[in-house]
DNA sequence: TTAAAAATATACCAATTGGTATAAAATAAA
DNA sequence: TTTATTTTATACCAATTGGTATATTTTTAA
C-alpha cells in the first residue's frame, strides 16, 4: 500500500483549480468577515493565502467574485454549525433553544472570527454593492423560513401554544439575536450577552 | 432697520472657521452613513461641500476628524429625534412606547439617510477603527441607561410590576430595535417592520 | 515522452487614495 | 487704510488601489 500527500487526493477529488479555490477563499473568509469587503484589497488576498496576483486572477474574475464566494462559505459555515446542533436535539423547543445556547458562546473560538457575516455584510454591502446586498437579504430570508419552520413543527406538535405566530416569532427571534450580537461584539461585555440570551431563552420558553 | 444675509450673523456668532466646519460636517454627514467611514473619500467630501482639499485640511486635521465629528453629529440628530417626542409623553410607558412609535416609520423622510449610525459605524469600526468604536460604544451606553432610566422611573410610578428588571429590559429593547432595523433595511420589506415594532409594542407594555 | 492546456509569476498599467507645500485670496485687527 | 492672520485654491506627492498582458512554469492528455 502506498500513501500519498493530502494534496494528491485532493487534486483527483477536485481538480487542480478548484482547490486552489476553495483554498483562496478558506484563506481570505476571516480577512472579508473582519476587514469588510470594501477594505480588503487584493494585497490583503495574496499576502493570506501566499500566491500572486495572476493566481487570483487565474481562479477568479474579479475581487467581487472572491467577496460573493468568501460570504457563501462564512454563511455556510454558521449553518453548518447551527444545524448540526440543532438535529441532536428532539423537541422543537429545544431545538430553537439551540440559538441562545450557542449565541452565549459568541466570544469562544467556536465562533467565526469577525463575527456574524450576515449583519457585516448587510450593514456594508446595503447602500453600496447589490450583488452582497442581495446574498445577505436571501440568507436572512432563508434563515426566517427555518425558525419559522421549526415553530410551525412546534406547534403541530403541541409544544408550542396554538395561537403562536410563526412569523412573528421568527422575527423577534432573529433580531433578538443580531442586535445582541451586534451589542456584544461592540461592548464586549460578555454579561450583556448573557443577560440578553437569558431574555432569549425565557421568550422561547413561554411559547 | 438693516437686514444682513443668514451668512453674516452666522459668521458673528459662530465665527467664520467654526462655520465652515459645521457647514463640512452637515454637507458629508449622509455621505459618510450611507458609504461608510472607509467608503467615503476625500473626494467625496470636497465634491459634496463644493470646498477644495486646502479648504477642508484647513479646517480638519485629518478625514478621521471629520468622520468622528460626523458619527457624533449623526448620533446627536437621532437623539434629538426621541428626547423631544419622549418629552411630549406624560407616562413611562407612553415615553417607551415612543421608540416603536416612531421606529415604524423607519423608511420615511423623517429618518437619517443610510440608517442608523450607531449600527453602521459600530458594524464597521468594530475591528478597524478604534476612535470610532469607542465612540459607538458610548453611544449605545448611553442609550441603554437612558432606557434603564425610563423603566426604572415606571417601576418607581407603579407603572411597570416592581420586579421588573431595568438592565435586563433595556438591553432586550435595544437589541430588538437594533436588530430590526437592520432585518428591515436588508429586506425592504414594510410588514417587518410592523411586525417586529408590534412585538416591541407588546413587550412594553406587559412590563 | 511529448504536445497542448491550464495555472502561476512577473512586471506593468492608469486611476485613486490620503495628505502636503505653497501661493493667492479673504478676513480681522491696528 | 494698512498690516497681520486666517482661510482657501492650486499643484503636487508617494503609496495603494483593482486589474491586465505576457512570459514561465506546472499539470494534463495523447
Amino acid at each position: 500500500m502506498v500513501y500519498l500527500p493530502l494534496q494528491c487526493y485532493l487534486t483527483i477529488i477536485m481538480g487542480k483549480a478548484e482547490k486552489t479555490r476553495s483554498y483562496i477563499i478558506e484563506k481570505t473568509a476571516p480577512i472579508f468577515n473582519i476587514k469588510g469587503y470594501a477594505g480588503t484589497s487584493m494585497n490583503d488576498i495574496t499576502e493570506a493565502t501566499g500566491l500572486t496576483k495572476g493566481s487570483i486572477y487565474g481562479n477568479f474574475k474579479n475581487k467581487d467574485e472572491v467577496a460573493l464566494e468568501v460570504f457563501e462559505h462564512n454563511k455556510k459555515k454558521m449553518q453548518n454549525l447551527f444545524t448540526l446542533e440543532i438535529s441532536k436535539k428532539s423537541t422543537y423547543k429545544d431545538k430553537l433553544l439551540t440559538y441562545p445556547e450557542l449565541y452565549e458562546q459568541f466570544f469562544s473560538k467556536h465562533f467565526i472570527d469577525g463575527g456574524c457575516p450576515i449583519m457585516n455584510t448587510a450593514i456594508e454591502a446595503d447602500d453600496t454593492h447589490p450583488l452582497l446586498k442581495e446574498a445577505a437579504k436571501k440568507a436572512i430570508l432563508v434563515w426566517k423560513d427555518s425558525l419559522m419552520h421549526l415553530i410551525q413543527k412546534g406547534i403541530d406538535n403541541k409544544e408550542f401554544k396554538p395561537d403562536t405566530d410563526p412569523e412573528e416569532t421568527a422575527l423577534l427571534i432573529l433580531s433578538i439575536i443580531e442586535g445582541t450580537v451586534m451589542v456584544a461584539k461592540l461592548t464586549g461585555k460578555v454579561n450583556y450577552l448573557k443577560t440578553l440570551m437569558l431574555s432569549l431563552r425565557k421568550l422561547i420558553n413561554e411559547l
